[in-house]
DNA sequence: ATTACTTTGTGCCATTTTCCACAAAGTATG
DNA sequence: CATACTTTGTGGAAAATGGCACAAAGTAAT
């Protein structure tokens, strides 16, 4: 019986992008079957942990085999969400936002930017690839009415939890932030932050014992 | 031998930014004094953790009063390092590599990029920026000349081994890869992934379930 | 069919991480 | 200076995470 059981870690849920990763890349190199142990010396971790987080969801392998690449990719694709198209809307069209409006990455894994928007009078109406700059008053409706569920936040950090707020207000879910601080919002929001420079200092501090 | 008492868990080195980020922004207000208790809803995490976190490494608060804003920060900048310069070199320059180059983000932090190389021969010689694209064959003089410790990967995916190899061949002990790759690399080498699409392929996970 | 391998899924133990709760030490106020 | 607060640093409990190791089930080869 389903009893919807145990709540999935998020830990596990972290990892699963991981997988679908690595299998497409055996899908495209024509891997038919891979077993854990594989899928673990390609990933850098232990084999065990790669069955673990995958019995959350089910029985994908088979034993003295291993994972049926193909299926296996199309059972962790749906898991995820990646069975569909994702719309969001860009907010911020500086240097960073432009960027991620031109990032060929997003638009190959489903996700579609479909507007962009700035608080800056003197950016609104700008033409910034194939869409026009919107003013933020324009935000509910465009939200609704090209169906976006992801917002991505490029704008400075002074300005950063007010955008969110606003993007929270109109029933954005999700929020990809790229401005440099801790967002604070509700406890049904995700919230993914992207912030090179977090990264970098927490790499100086192992390099800083070698010199 | 400097006994090195207890290793430092890498979650609390990966923390330890957030504090740098929030105390600056307090310095920034004039906040003199502090308590683990309002950086921790500045930062949307328990008291308890901040001050586990600090503790090993020091005693820096008062009690009954809280840290000293000015001083904690300085501390944390000398345990992660960041009260010095640190270089790096880009690896690829193309659409990405271009707006990392750009990012003045991290020019702000002390970070400064002061090199760009290209496997591509059609993008070497261009002039990006302030500095020309170099040949891969130049990467060995560049790195010794200009003191490069951390090497920053924009390649596409299939060419991001290659040059992570090459790099940590020229004693390159930090990496910050942009490239959807997990990379392998020995266990002395830093590795620090940025991919914004790993990051909203879990988000939907979750938006999933509301729709 | 038998024997020798391979590999999954998972129970269970080990390790890691989080955080409660409290003594010790400081502050504020009358 | 006494009383009422505040806050740190930390021992240790609790929770989360990781991974060993093994039965069960499959494959391969003779």
């Amino acid at each position: 019986m389903s009893m919807d059981s145990v709540e999935v870690p998020e830990v596990v849920v972290l990892r699963l992008p991981l997988y679908v990763r690595a299998l497409s890349q055996l899908m495209s190199e024509s891997t038919d079957v891979v077993s854990s142990q594989q899928l673990g010396s390609l990933l850098q971790m232990t084999p065990a942990q790669i069955r673990k987080d995958l019995s959350y969801f089910g029985r994908f392998g088979k034993q003295g085999r291993g994972y049926d690449v193909r299926f296996l990719l199309h059972e962790l694709q749906e898991i995820l969400g990646l069975d569909r198209e994702w719309r969001a809307c860009l907010v911020g069209v500086g240097r960073l936002g432009r960027a991620i409006i031109n990032y060929p990455g997003f638009y190959r894994e489903n996700f579609r930017i479909v507007a962009a928007f700035d608080g800056d009078r003197a950016q609104v109406g700008n033409t910034i690839g194939e869409f026009n700059v919107q003013p933020m008053s324009e935000l509910t409706e465009t939200v609704i009415d090209k169906k976006i569920s992801i917002g991505i936040v490029a704008v400075p950090a002074q300005q950063a939890q007010n955008v969110i707020d606003i993007l929270i207000d109109n029933d954005i879910k999700g929020i990809l932030n790229y401005a440099p601080v801790a967002a604070k919002v509700p406890m049904n929001i995700v919230v993914r932050n992207i912030d090179p420079v977090l990264s970098l200092q927490s790499m100086t501090f192992y390099l800083r014992e070698l010199e």
